[in-house]
RNA sequence: GUCCCUGUAGUUCAAUGGAUAGAACAUCAGCCUUCUAAGCUGAAUAUCUAGGUUCGAUUCCUAGCGGGGAUACCA
């Protein structure tokens, strides 16, 4: 804001776009700076000459100079460096004036947007890999509000498919409550005896026609499972808009696979129902099996059309699913378009978590479930927390460390851009510092506590004297906060919060220098309330950013 | 075979086509009578290969090589 409001009046000075203005790769070199390359070539002058004579002119005009304390040369570039004060003035009341919206734009003009994630699948781990799709869908979601849009999460559980037949098979057998490991029992027994696919169907078709023990034990296990999700989204503190299941909606996907047949999208082929995409270049899409069982695709046709029932002006639908089903996603939304639906239907994909050893699956029963991880670095925080604070009681330290833990794995789950894999590894996930959500959570703790201590209250910025921020530290801290803004619209146009995850870290390494080199509650009186004022913007901002990664911020640890 | 993603330091990741390619981890050496040392300071190491476009390429294009994924009845 800020920053583009001095960007422009550069620009008008110089005549040229504003976006030809760039960052210097290094703060010593400038805050703006011109590359006079293609000026150069046009001229047939030297950079060093065109920047001279152009910096002449600069010099003379009084609304330039009022902002900028002084304009170098430096090789072909031509680099501005705005007055502290002027900067910091601006920003500090931009950001207390904005408040818990400050960094936010309108861009998204409030049309209706919907993030679909968790798609969790019932009697399987709630592993690892969902912890990123959750994470990665909530934040997503938070971004896009952020950019002005009206956007909701709604969560598709999968409580249907072939592999609740398989956990159901074991479970009447074992009861054991772990129906992860009834499912990948009944997979090994497969394996070895391929006749209990008989069996496995007999299951299967009882559960879809609501019938006998079978659709009872369904149930009974279909609740343990959705328990134990409820429970996590608790933790992560995530809540729904709306929840849909796939039993729900597969009777009407029927109806309209039906429908489609009589309308020719779809057809017979094989013995299956499929979809032939193969004039568009997308292959061939299965949808009911040539046993009659319903595919995936089934349920969401009905759920796309469940959506745009549930809310009305739907503008864009996003699902947040791994990149594997790229392919399905383009083929689905073909289908759709097919059908006739003309809003924007878009595959947020993100890449798969794997082990050092290789692939995780529920299948082969090797997945890191979220419990696992969960305690191992809830435990470890414990016993940090409480050699630390020794005054603290358990009830405080769990209570402290509870919530440290869900900031750090959601943290973990966000740094890494969504189309990088990550290769996950409990010792470096266990460790806290460096690049993690500790180390930023830690420096926010450390501003509290100053302010805290200081007993000062904040009574709005006007009139402020902020010329005692002079030091190099907090003009390098006011540039990064003026840049918020513009990491907002990236993140959110580029559908990524690692770069608010950056944003963060690369902050609190400023303040984490700053913090080490300059006093704040024994500076001098003015200086003192500037820089507490100061404080609480860092934090505001902070606690802005961390709020787009659904990370709430603690008061000490 | 075809399509998609990907290749940067020992490892994990950065770098709107621009200046000396940045961090973190690990290793080594320092810093607590001073706002929380889960912190700070300092030290070594890297763009897969070959072309092309450009004043300028880690970035864009082509080919090759390596890794991952998808490719009709798994989800």
């Amino acid at each position: 804001m800020i920053l583009d409001k001095i960007k422009i009046k550069i620009a008008e000075a110089l005549n040229i776009s504003e976006d030809d203005l760039v960052y210097p790769p290094n703060s010593d070199l400038g805050d703006f700076s011109w590359p006079l390359f293609k000026l150069s070539q046009e001229k047939k002058m030297s950079p060093v000459e065109i920047a001279e004579k152009i910096k002449e002119d600069l010099l003379d005009r009084d609304d330039l100079m009022n902002i900028l304390e002084k304009i170098e040369i430096a090789g072909p570039y031509l680099n501005f460096f705005i007055k502290p004060n002027f900067l910091i003035t601006e920003l500090l009341g931009n950001i207390f004036s904005r408040g818990r919206d400050y960094g936010q734009n309108s861009d998204g003009d409030g049309d209706l947007s919907i993030f679909e994630f968790s798609n969790v699948n019932t009697h399987k781990n709630f592993h690892i890999g969902h912890l990123r799709n959750i994470s990665l869908g909530d934040s997503l979601c938070r971004l896009h509000r952020a950019n002005g849009f009206n956007s909701y999460p709604v969560s598709y559980i999968n409580d249907f498919g072939i592999h609740t037949a398989k956990a159901i098979w074991n479970y009447k057998k074992s009861h054991n409550p772990d129906l992860n490991k009834c499912y990948s029992e009944t997979v090994k027994e497969i394996e070895e005896n391929p006749d209990l696919l008989r069996e496995i169907s007999k299951i299967m078709s009882d559960i879809e026609a609501c019938r006998g023990e079978n659709y009872k034990v369904w149930r009974k296990t279909r609740k343990i499972s959705l328990g134990e999700f409820n429970g996590i989204y608790k933790k992560l503190k995530i809540k729904f808009k709306k929840n849909y299941f796939e039993s729900e909606v597969i009777d009407q996907g029927k109806e309209m696979v039906k429908h489609l047949i009589k309308k020719r999208v779809l057809r017979q082929s094989e013995g299956a129902i499929i979809a032939d995409l193969e004039k568009y270049d997308l292959g061939v899409l299965p949808i009911i099996r040539s046993d009659g069982t319903a595919l995936y695709p089934v349920a969401d046709l009905a759920l796309a059309e469940r959506k745009f029932k549930d809310f009305k002006k739907l503008k864009n639908s996003f699902v947040v699913v791994d990149v594997r089903q790229s392919l399905y996603f383009k083929q689905l939304f073909k289908v759709l378009s097919l059908l006739g639906y003309r809003q924007n239907f878009k595959h947020l994909s993100y890449d798969f978590i794997t082990l050092p050893e290789g692939m995780m699956s529920s299948r082969s029963g090797n997945a890191i479930s979220f419990y696992d991880l969960y305690e191992k670095v809830l435990d470890k925080l414990i016993i940090e927390s409480k050699k630390r604070h020794p005054d603290w009681s358990d009830k405080k330290i769990k209570k402290n460390c509870e919530l440290l833990t869900i900031a750090i794995l959601k943290f973990e789950m966000l740094k890494v851009s969504p189309r990088k894999i990550i290769t996950f590894s409990m010792e470096e996930a266990i460790k806290f510092d460096g690049f993690s959500a500790l180390y930023i959570l830690y420096g926010l703790v450390r501003i509290k506590s100053i302010l805290k201590k200081s007993r000062f209250k904040l009574r709005g910025v006007k009139g402020v004297d902020f010329s005692n921020l002079k030091t190099d530290y907090e003009k390098k801290i006011s540039l990064k906060l003026a840049k918020y803004s513009d990491i907002v619209k990236r993140a959110g146009d580029n559908f990524d919060p690692s770069e608010i995850a950056k944003y963060l870290f690369e902050l609190f390494k400023l303040f984490s220098d700053y913090y080490q080199n300059v006093k704040v509650l024994s500076s001098e009186k003015d200086t003192k309330k500037a820089r507490l004022i100061f404080m609480g913007a860092i934090a505001l901002v902070a606690e802005n950013a961390l709020g787009l990664l659904g990370i709430d911020s603690l008061d000490e640890i």
